[in-house]
DNA sequence: CCCTGATTCGC
DNA sequence: GCGAATCAGG
């Protein structure tokens, strides 16, 4: 049987069709299955691709063509020096507080349903969403068009901030008497 | 923080 | 030939 892992034709020609497609490495390895995202970019250069198609669906990097100037991978010196540790660095910026949010219940507006404005930032699909993505479902899930918010979410809470605050929701008491609160 | 592709080199 | 490790940039 062949390995997962092996380049068959069939694998190569989904390969270059994704590739083709726009599809980011990392893509291109998850539909495939078994296989890093390496894996593909080295093959993707080993049979000569490259460039693909500009404008594609994560043009992360719209350059093409490396200036070639990185020694990469530095057999002789281990990492002591700030060549490899620079990276960590990260200078930390005024984070923006949680909102706390003390009573808000003026809600005196009915709402006929959302009229929320959702500000798209970056819908994702499942493949996209990661564990710090927000997950807000977006669209019917019974249509490949179904996709996820996106957006950052913090420590512990699945959603953005913004959805967060629609999905906590208050009891659902919204415009009925909140007077009386079951103890 | 995360991501992207590019490159090198040991296997 | 293959891909992990690494680099470099967004």
């Amino acid at each position: 049987m062949n390995e997962a892992g092996a380049w068959t034709d069939e694998r190569v020609e989904l390969l270059k069709k994704l590739w083709s497609d726009g599809l980011s490495a990392s893509q291109i390895a998850a539909e495939l299955g078994n296989v890093t995202r390496n894996a593909v970019i080295g093959k993707v250069h080993r049979l000569g691709l490259s460039g693909r198609a500009k404008s594609a669906a994560a043009p992360a990097t719209p350059r093409n063509a490396a200036p070639r100037k990185a020694p990469a991978r530095a057999p002789s010196h281990p990492m002591n020096n700030a060549a490899g540790a620079t990276r960590g660095t990260h200078a930390l910026a005024p984070h923006f507080a949680t909102q706390p949010e003390a009573d808000i219940e003026a809600e005196q507006a009915p709402r006929p349903s959302e009229d929320v404005v959702i500000p798209f930032s970056e819908r994702v699909t499942i493949m996209e969403l990661r564990e710090y993505m927000c997950r807000w479902p977006m669209g019917d899930p019974t249509t490949p068009e179904f996709r996820f918010c996106g957006a950052r979410s913090q420590t512990g809470m699945p959603y953005c901030s913004h959805h967060a605050r629609i999905a906590y929701q208050p009891a659902a008491d919204r415009r009925r008497d909140r007077s009386k609160v079951r103890a």
